[in-house]
DNA sequence: TATTCAATTTAAAACAACCTTAAAAGCAAC
DNA sequence: GTTGCTTTTAAGGTTGTTTTAAATTGAATA
C-alpha cells in the first residue's frame, strides 16, 4: 500500500512515517499544501492522510479540488482535537474518514486498512496445534465440523498440548459441574474425536492416561 | 444505520423517530438516562443521541460513564437553547457533536450521517460473494428484492465469507437489543432467504452451524 | 494366564435445535 | 378505510446431537 501523507509537523510526521513502514505502508510525506495537492492530484496513490491545518492551502482546500476534479483517491483528515465543524465539513466535502488529533498510530493504520478494504484481519480464533487447525469461529477442525461437545473438550486439549487433562476437568468444563454426569460421557466423545482426527489422516492423536485423562500427543 | 435516542420528550421523540425511519435510520428510543445508559454500553448501535435533561440520569452522566468504559460510539448531545455550559462540558467528555433544541430534524440527520459516514470506498455499495451480487443501495440480490430484515441478515453473511454468524449477533444487530425477540424470528428469516437463494439457482447456500449460527458457503 | 477394572465402541432412544408454513398483526401507501 | 407488503406469532414436523446402555477390548496385577 502507498499513501501519500501532508503534515507539516515534521517530529510527528517522522514518528508515523516510521511505524507505518513497519506495517509495509510506504509513505510520501510533504510539509505544505501546495506541494501536498500537487502530488495528490495524481493517482499514485492508494489513500490519502490529509492534516487540516497547513502552510499555503489547507487540507479542506486539497480535498474540495481533488474532488471537483473528480480525484476519488479515500481520504482520511487529521484535525486538533474536537473540532467537530472541520469534521463535519471534512465529511461532506468527500472526506473518507477522519482522526482527531492527537492520535494512535495503530488507529491510523486500522482505517487505513479499512478504507482500503485489506480483509479486516478479525482476529481469526483459529488455534494449532502442529498440522491441525482448529478454528473456533466455525468448529471445524481441518475442514471437518465438530458438533458443541466435540469442540468442547477439542479445545481443552489443543490449549494444552503436552500435558493431561482429567475427565473430571472436562466434564466440569463442557457439561457444567452439576455431577450427576458421567465419565462415559467423555469416552464417548473421545471416540469420535479420535475418529476424526483418523480421517483427517493428522499425525496427531489423543492419547490416553489410565486412571487420569487424555492429552493431545503428535507421533 | 442503527441508533440510540435517549429523550424524555414523548411527543417529539415519536415525531423525530418518524422522519429518521424515513431516511432508513432505526431507532430504539427510550425515555430515561439509566435505560439509556444500559443500552448504550452495549455495542450495537451506530451513533447516539442523548438529551441532556432527563429523568434519573443526565445526558452527560451517561457519556461520561460510557467514555471511562471505553465505548467510542459517537454521541450527539442535545439541550435547551443557549445553555453553552452543556455544550462545552458535553464536547469536553467527548461528545462528538452538539444540537441545540429546538432543532430540524433535517439537521440532526445530516449531522448523523457526516458522523457515521462509514468509509463508503467510493460509489461500490455492491457486495459480491461467488455468483451472488447483493446490491445495498437498492436491496436487491441479484435482481431479486430483499425486504429490510432479510438484507440485514444476508449483508452480515456475505460481509464475513469465511466465519459463521451467531444469532445473537444477528438479533442484535437487525432487530435491536431490547430482549424480548425471539431467535425464532432468525429462522424464518433464513427460511425466507434460503428460498430466495435456491430461487435465483445461486450454488451459494446458507449453511447451519448447531448452536452456533450460520454461515455462507459455495458448494 | 486368569482376573479385574478401565477404557472403547456401537447403536438405539431421547432430546433439543432448527425448519417450515400459514395465519395474524402491523404498517405504509393509496 | 382499503390494499398490499412486511413482520411477528405459533405450531407441527424434521434433523442432528446427546444420552444411555450394553458388549468388547485392552492393560495391569497377581
Amino acid at each position: 500500500m502507498r499513501i501519500l501523507y501532508v503534515e507539516d509537523e515534521k517530529y510527528l510526521a517522522e514518528a508515523v512515517i516510521h511505524l507505518l513502514k513497519k506495517e509495509k505502508i510506504a509513505v510520501d510525506w510533504v510539509a505544505d499544501g501546495e506541494e501536498g495537492l500537487d502530488l495528490a492530484l495524481k493517482p499514485n496513490y492508494d489513500a490519502i492522510v490529509l492534516d487540516i491545518m497547513l502552510p499555503k492551502l489547507s487540507g479542506l482546500e486539497i480535498l474540495k479540488i481533488m474532488r471537483e476534479r473528480g480525484i476519488k483517491t479515500p481520504v482520511i483528515m487529521l484535525s486538533a482535537l474536537n473540532e467537530v465543524e472541520d469534521k463535519i465539513n471534512g465529511l461532506e466535502m468527500g472526506a473518507d474518514d477522519y482522526l482527531a488529533k492527537p492520535f494512535k498510530t495503530a488507529e491510523l493504520i486500522a482505517r487505513l486498512n479499512a478504507l482500503v478494504r485489506r480483509p479486516p484481519l478479525m482476529d481469526a480464533k483459529v488455534l494449532n496445534f502442529e498440522d491441525l487447525k482448529f478454528d473456533l469461529t466455525n468448529r471445524t477442525l481441518n475442514g471437518v465440523e465438530l458438533t458443541d461437545k466435540e469442540a468442547g473438550i477439542f479445545e481443552m486439549l489443543i490449549k494444552t498440548p503436552g500435558s493431561a487433562v482429567t475427565k473430571e476437568q472436562i466434564l466440569a468444563h463442557v457439561w457444567g459441574n452439576e455431577s450427576e454426569f458421567e465419565e462415559n460421557y467423555v469416552e464417548v466423545y473421545i471416540s469420535y474425536l479420535r475418529k476424526k482426527l483418523k480421517s483427517l489422516k493428522s499425525r496427531a492423536e489423543i492419547k490416553t492416561i489410565r486412571n487420569l485423562g487424555y492429552k493431545l500427543v503428535y507421533v
